[in-house]
DNA sequence: GCAAATTAATGATTTATTCAAG
DNA sequence: CTTGAATAAATCATTAATTTGC
C-alpha cells in the first residue's frame, strides 16, 4: 500500500528521524514479541531492514527501544502508585504495603480459581462495605462476588444512580480515576 | 432467515453466559468509549446495570472485556502481518508475527562496550540528550556505526546486504564470533 | 422445510510474561 | 535470584450460524 516515505530531512540539516509507519509498526512488534533492548548486533540488523521504508540510523533504534521501555515502566508505576495511595487509606499492615489482610482468604486459590469458580461459594461479599481490597484489582478478585446458581440476577449494588460509562468524569472519578493507562488507541 | 434474537435460553443450568443484545450493545459501546479494562468497581457497576437486561455476573464482564480485548488485538495483528507478508519480510509463524527474536549471546559485548564507552566520541549524539544516557545502556556500540562515513571503530557490520531477522539461528550464532561472512569493510 | 453435520463466534480456563520488591 | 501480582496470549469448550441431504 504505497505508504509514503515520509522522510526526513535526511541530508544536510539533521532534523529528528521521523519513522514511517511500516518503521513504528515492524518496531512495535518487536517490542512486542520480546524484544526490550537489542544487542548492538539486533540493532544492526534491525536498522537495515527498517531502511528500505525510510532514512533511518542505529541510534534511532536504539533510542525508540530505550524511549519505548522506559515509557512501559513509567505507566505501570503511575498505575502502582495509585494503587497503593489508595491503600494508603486504611490500616497499615507492617508487612505488605497492601493485599492479602485477610477477606478474599483466596488470592492463593485464584490461581487454581478453576474448579473453584464454578460453584465458589461466596457467603455473601460485604454487603455494607465493598471490599476495598478488590476495588482496584480489575483482576479476578470480583470473580467471587457474585454468587453462581441460585440468583438469577445480579442485583447486590445498591441501585443508586451510578452511571457506567467513563465518558464523563462524574462520578468515577471519585472511585477510580486512576484506572486508564492511558489508552493504547487501536 | 430472520435469525430470532431470543437469546438467553439459560433457565436451567445454562453452562454459560449468553449476553442479550442490549448488554453486548452496551459493552461494545463502553468499550469503544475507551474502557478497555474496568476496574473491579467498574465491573461491579456494570454488572449491576446490565442485569436488567438479563442474568448476568461480574465473571461475566469480566471475561467479556478481557475477550474482546484480545480478539481486537489479535485482529490487528492478523492484518499487520499481512503487511509483512506484503513485504517479504518474514516467514509466517503461528506465534507471534513479530519476530520471536531470541536475546541471543549480545550479553559478551556488554563488558565490553563498557571501557569503551568511556573515551567513545559521541559525535552522532543527538544533543538533547546527555552522554549519560548512553552509558546506560550497555550495547549501543554500534549505535553510530552507521553513521556516514566517518566511523572509527567498529564497522564490521556491512552497511547492508545481510540478512536480518531470525531466519534461523545460525546467522545470528556466529554473527558476533568473527569472521568472513562477507565482511566488507571499507 | 427440517434437522443432522459442519463451521464460525465467543465465553471460560489455563499458561506464559512482565515488572518490581524482598 | 526468587517471588508476588497482574496481564495478555493461547487454548479449551459450548453455543450460534451455516451448510447439506433428504
Amino acid at each position: 500500500m504505497t505508504s509514503v516515505p515520509v522522510a526526513v530531512t535526511t541530508g544536510g540539516g539533521g532534523s529528528r528521524w521521523c519513522p514511517t509507519p511500516e518503521q513504528v509498526m515492524l518496531l512495535e512488534g518487536m517490542y512486542r514479541g520480546g524484544l526490550k533492548t537489542p544487542t548492538a548486533t539486533q540493532i544492526q540488523q534491525i536498522t537495515s531492514r527498517l531502511s528500505i521504508y525510510g532514512k533511518i540510523q542505529g541510534k534511532n533504534v536504539f533510542y525508540w527501544f530505550q524511549n519505548h521501555k522506559a515509557r512501559d515502566r513509567q505507566k505501570l508505576r503511575k498505575k502502582l502508585m495509585a494503587l497503593y495511595h489508595q491503600h494508603r487509606l486504611y490500616p497499615t499492615t507492617h508487612h505488605h504495603p497492601f493485599l492479602p489482610l485477610h477477606p478474599v482468604g483466596g488470592i492463593e486459590d485464584v490461581s487454581k480459581c478453576k474448579p473453584v469458580m464454578n460453584n465458589w461459594k461466596v457467603d455473601d461479599l460485604p454487603s455494607d462495605q465493598p471490599c476495598k481490597l478488590m476495588c482496584d484489582c480489575p483482576l479476578m478478585t470480583m470473580m467471587m462476588m457474585d454468587h453462581h446458581g441460585t440468583t438469577p440476577y445480579c442485583t447486590r449494588v445498591p441501585p443508586k444512580t451510578l452511571q457506567l460509562f467513563p465518558l464523563t468524569t462524574t462520578d468515577l472519578k471519585q472511585d477510580d480515576a486512576h484506572h486508564s493507562t492511558t489508552s493504547s488507541k487501536p
